[in-house]
DNA sequence: ATAGGGTTAG
């Protein structure tokens, strides 16, 4: 029913207000939902509305809760809560809709008091409110209050399957997982929603292959995915760096009829990027018939961290050509391309291009790359340059690219500069002691190796250990630098013995200038033989032929020597290895790697 | 009232 008419005054003043509503009264039309529903709009905007709008309630022949609930979500908790509060004392009562209104966004003190109220009013039977009162104990992290309801303490609450999943899901967003799921597994029934709350659940908590178990699981029962659980499994693919379940997945959702929208289809193209595959992931992107901004980012990022840096640009300019504008997030790819391959001149050219055509306001991860782009290349004093130039403070990520980039160059004054800045600055992060000690180690400075060494010990920063993760035939198997643990560890080891053997015979030296101890150096020459990627490539070995690839995910960053030994690995042994390391991939091919010895 | 899905330097 639309209202009656009478000439619309705009209402932005309280005087304004009275004015409409005297015309109102005057034409017997104040008590007409709409009119009504509009002043009341008007009045909850302001707190010292409120009387005025309890005033109006007060006089309306039918204060129906219809006709307040709508306002009550819009205003701020502490509002809404001062107008329940007059709502009751006129006395107007509530029903089943108005307390989910103001729940989920109350803070603590309020909820509780809805809680009391809840009580009195008999609605803890009510489903709505019942779960409303849930999440918003959740929404504050009282997981202990949630439980106390949700265990009932006695009282007649009666759970459904949306109670079950507030639970899953609040406990999950409070990093209790483990307790999640362990209601998770004594839900009486569940649903879709309440299966991606636990899938999501442990994907946000780098539970990846848990993740994919419970999505097993569900597949297992019969139930048809959708696209929001195809995205959480793919995801969960995409941090485990698992291709081929990757693929088992991606054929899932192409065989059960879930609609390849923009976001699903470019969480897909994410994961052959992150799992080692662009092609893969270009066939997908190519198909895409509506290509989001997202899309061309990702698949752009994609081939800069492959070391693709002139197909990275070509695509770039396609964008350009489809009339799709860049972002900020296309300039970090592009520029991160540039960064990967040395292409300093490309990487200063599309820096000021991006900037001046598309009018993109460079932020402090754009000076980063600038300086990771001249740091990789050498030009430190340019990279200096930037981190003087910008508009800014430097954060912690733009020192350390540069620190990165003295490591590199084996630049000790200024790396040692920076490196005591850079571990003050993020004192908790291992790997920036790392890099101290291993510059300083370069050098034979030992005795400082030592004072970084017991810093860490001091501070209880502990070394991150080198993990490498290999695929075969689907089944995940993870080797840590230092310790060979596996059932076929005897075979592994003589693998790995003979590999280097016939490596060494083509020319490979060992390279121990990355190795952290002050001992002889046939110990350190013993110690790579150890090292987590070396031991996983030496089981891949034995599990593939001539011919084959083999997709290695490290933990760290691979060192010299390893990156070294695979090239030749690739080409005595006729394999092609994959390995995706913390920043970035290469393709080991017949003795060569895709980033050509620059990363 | 329950999931809330994609890209970002080091």
């Amino acid at each position: 029913m639309s209202a009656p008419s009478v000439t619309p005054i705009p209402i932005t003043t309280i005087s304004e207000l009275k004015q409409h509503h005297s015309q109102l009264v005057r034409l017997g039309l104040a008590s007409h939902p709409a009119h009504a529903r509009r002043l009341l709009a008007f009045l909850a905007r302001d707190p010292a509305g409120l009387p005025y709008a309890a005033r109006l309630l007060a006089h309306h022949p039918d204060p129906h809760p219809a006709l307040f609930n709508p306002l009550l979500a819009s205003l701020p908790p502490r509002h809404a809560a001062a107008f329940l509060s007059l709502m009751l004392s006129l006395p107007l009562h509530p029903d089943h809709f108005t307390l989910p209104r103001i729940l989920p966004a109350a803070p603590l003190p309020l909820a509780a008091q809805l809680h009391a109220l809840l009580l009195k009013l008999n609605f803890h039977s009510h489903a709505h409110s019942f779960n409303a009162l849930l999440a918003a104990y959740l929404a504050n992290a009282r997981a202990d209050l949630a439980f106390r309801l949700f265990g009932g303490g006695g009282s007649s609450a009666v759970l459904d399957v949306v109670s079950w999943t507030t639970m899953v899901g609040g406990l999950c967003r409070l990093g209790l997982v483990d307790d999640a799921r362990e209601l998770f597994d004594g839900m009486p029934e569940r649903n879709l929603i309440s299966w991606n709350a636990m899938i999501s659940g442990y994907v946000k908590a780098g539970r990846f292959l848990d993740a994919l178990e419970v999505f097993d699981q569900m597949r297992a029962t019969g139930l048809e995915g959708n696209g929001f659980v195809a995205a959480s499994a793919v995801v969960a693919c995409t941090g485990a760096g698992a291709l081929a379940r990757g693929r088992e997945v991606h054929r899932w959702v192409e065989q059960s009829g879930i609609q390849m929208d923009a976001k699903l289809a470019t969480a897909v193209v994410d994961m052959y990027c992150k799992c080692g595959s662009v092609e893969e992931a270009w066939r997908v992107f190519q198909r895409l018939p509506t290509k989001g901004l997202t899309s061309w980012n990702c698949m752009i990022g994609g081939l800069a961290v492959h070391g693709r840096c002139k197909d990275a640009i070509e695509l770039f300019h396609q964008m350009e050509r489809e009339d799709v504008a860049p972002d900020d997030v296309t300039l970090v790819n592009v520029l991160t391309a540039c960064a990967h391959t040395g292409n300093v001149s490309g990487g200063r050219h599309y820096f000021d291009y991006i900037v001046q055509r598309y009018g993109i306001e460079p932020k402090m991860e754009h000076y980063g790359c600038m300086v990771d782009l001249f740091g990789r290349a050498g030009l430190l004093d340019e990279a200096k340059k930037v981190i003087d130039d910008m508009p800014m403070e430097p954060d912690i990520g733009v020192l350390g690219a540069l620190f990165g980039a003295c490591k590199i160059h084996r630049d000790l004054d200024l790396g040692e500069a920076i490196g005591w800045r850079v571990i003050e600055l993020d004192p908790q992060n291992s790997g920036r002691y790392m890099l101290l000690a291993n510059l300083l180690a370069s050098a034979g400075r030992w005795g400082d190796v030592a004072r970084v060494r017991q810093l860490m010990d001091e501070r209880n920063v502990s070394k991150e250990a080198g993990r490498s993760v290999i695929e075969i035939d689907s089944e995940v198997c993870e080797f840590q630098c230092g310790t060979l643990r596996h059932p076929e560890e005897k075979e592994i080891f003589a693998m790995a013995k003979d590999m280097m053997r016939k490596i060494g015979l083509e020319g490979y030296a060992p390279d121990t200038s990355d190795v952290l101890h002050d001992v002889a150096e046939e110990a350190k020459e013993a110690s790579l033989l150890y090292h987590s990627e070396k031991l996983a490539i030496a089981f891949g070995l034995l599990r593939t032929r001539p011919g084959d690839t083999m997709r290695v995910t490290k933990n760290l960053r691979v060192c010299r020597d390893c990156h070294e030994a695979t090239k030749l690995i690739s080409r005595v042994f006729e394999r092609e290895i994959v390995v995706r390391d913390r920043n970035r991939f290469h393709h080991f091919r017949d003795g060569v790697c895709s980033c050509n010895d620059y990363w």
